[in-house]
RNA sequence: UCCAGCUUAGCUCAGUCGGUAGAGCAGGCGGCUGUUAACCGCCGGGUCGCUGGUUCGAGUCCAGCAGCUGGAGCCA
């Protein structure tokens, strides 16, 4: 007799009324006696296998009555449609084979954990429903980034973690020996991604990206990863056309391929559906407004319930940078993601083109907030092309002059209106997956305590 | 770095007024032919984060330290 096709979890509708085996780890067992219940995890899914007293033999029946959780498994069996669930299949056991025990009770049960504990079996972790259901979603995240750009003409030009120099001039980063020199782990490719840009007309860049601050939020990683495109000949118009047609592709890619996930995950999709073109662009001006409308409301709460500190609320100061509150009340005013553009430049990083147009000192950049309080998911800008204002900045900033000759050769050479944008990926899946913290959006997060497994 | 909270069984937690340690789950044994974090009965399981102090007596009160969690700042 020939032997049963070994197929997927993923798989089992196409096989229905046929016998199968399937590998994998035993998820969950339950048992009335006479009859065994198991749940076997392949990586795809999650099977149900029924175990009737007196369909399999009694070895195999003791075997799936002791089996412990997570032993490596195999299992031959009929697909059946479940007979109180249609359209669930399951599978009615033939026999069962631990190809592998386990070396000891597995540590993580099927209750409740806490987070740290789980962190620190995150290679166990990984396993768990949940956390299968959000490495997918990245994945597809990841996917329609990807193609997102591809389909849109640009190349990958993927930039160097190690830098000579600190980006940017403000981040703290992680300073490593690089033969008797001082290199430093990238926080961004960005400048980089303009010389491609130049080279290449569209480029992007994706990979990981470290900042050394000692962060300790919902919305920091000491290592994450960025995707940066680059655009010649864009302005900041065409930056948020950019960046919304971005965040419309993702979403619309999730929704459509990962429904299940969603579930598993408990997410509202209806305030998913609501990220379509167009999105909300406002001046910082009229976020600020924004801001004051709300603090002037809190300064009336505080009069007529007698709080003496809700009623001495301050004016937003104009100039300043938005704290994670700040964002989250103008973004509560949109059911979905918002374009802040042009603030101060005072606040934003020395490459950033100034708006000519105000005298203030504006400018011409644009922070993309999530909805539902997930903050600001993108940032990016048009880059400063005049050579003059570009060495007046790096002095401003006190920034090494000899540092960014090669970046100054870009204005020497042929300078352009060029403008792109930086996605952090972890933030994206926090919000699409609606999960309280970044840690959970990356299989092995790095944070300030935690650096294994 | 600063502010707040937490640390008791493998896990999640309770522990009154300061009087010698408790539950649920997990694990082991037994029962149950449609279970879904199954259920029912029995059993084993403790350096109460560490160090010191107060006290006849500290899981409980005090101090210091460590670890963790959340928040601020920085940013994606």
């Amino acid at each position: 007799m020939q032997a049963p096709p070994v197929v997927s979890t993923a798989d089992l509708k196409s096989h229905v009324g046929q016998r199968i085996t399937l590998r994998g780890w035993l998820y969950a067992r339950r048992s009335s006696g006479k009859i065994h219940f198991i749940e076997l995890r392949d990586g795809f899914g999650i099977a149900s296998c029924v175990a009737g007293k007196k369909d399999i033999s009694p070895e195999d029946f003791e075997t799936a009555d002791k089996i412990a959780q997570e032993s490596a498994i195999e299992i031959t069996g009929d697909v059946k449609e479940h007979p109180k669930k249609p359209g669930v299949f399951e599978i009615v056991l033939a026999s069962i084979k631990v190809l592998a025990p386990t070396a000891g009770e597995y540590p993580i049960s099927p209750k409740e954990h806490g987070t740290d504990f789980l962190m620190d079996h995150r290679h166990l972790w990984l396993r768990s429903k949940r956390q299968h259901a959000i490495m997918r979603v990245r994945h597809t995240i990841i996917q329609a980034i990807r193609s997102y750009f591809d389909d849109g003409g640009f190349t990958l030009v993927d930039a160097p973690i190690f830098t000579p120099n600190a980006c940017e001039g403000t981040s703290t980063l992680f300073e490593t020996d690089y033969h008797g020199d001082k290199a430093y782990l990238t926080q961004s490719g960005q400048l980089y991604m303009e010389a491609a840009a130049a080279a290449f007309g569209k480029a992007y860049c994706f990979g990981p990206t470290f900042r050394a601050e000692k962060s300790k939020t919902r919305r920091h990683l000491a290592e994450f990863w960025m995707v940066e495109p680059e655009v010649a000949f864009m302005d900041l118009d065409g930056d948020m056309d950019l960046a919304e047609g971005l965040l419309c592709t993702i979403v619309e890619r999730v929704l459509s391929q990962r429904g299940e996930e969603l579930k598993v995950l408990e997410r509202d999709t209806s305030k998913l559906e609501n990220v379509k073109k167009a999105f909300p662009r406002i001046h910082y001006d009229e976020a600020v407004k924004i801001l004051n409308e709300h603090r002037a409301q809190k300064r009336e709460e505080g009069k007529t319930k007698n709080d003496a500190e809700l009623a001495a609320t301050p004016d937003f100061p104009w100039g300043e940078d938005f704290g994670a509150e700040d964002e989250t009340v103008i973004s509560s005013r949109f059911d979905k993601p918002v374009m802040v553009h042009h603030y101060p430049a005072a606040v934003k990083a020395f490459y950033m083109k100034r708006d000519p147009s105000d005298p203030r000192g504006v400018a011409c950049c644009v922070d993309v907030l999530a909805p539902e309080g997930y903050g600001e998911v993108i940032g990016g800008g048009q880059r400063e092309d005049d050579l003059n204002i570009l060495l007046a900045a790096i002095e401003h900033h006190k920034l090494p002059m000899s540092a960014f000759e090669w970046y100054l050769d870009l204005r020497r050479y042929g300078t352009f209106t060029h403008a792109g944008f930086g996605l952090g990926v972890e933030r994206a899946v926090a919000w699409i997956c609606g999960l309280p913290h970044v840690r959970e959006t990356i299989p092995f997060a790095r944070m300030m305590n935690r650096l294994s497994p």
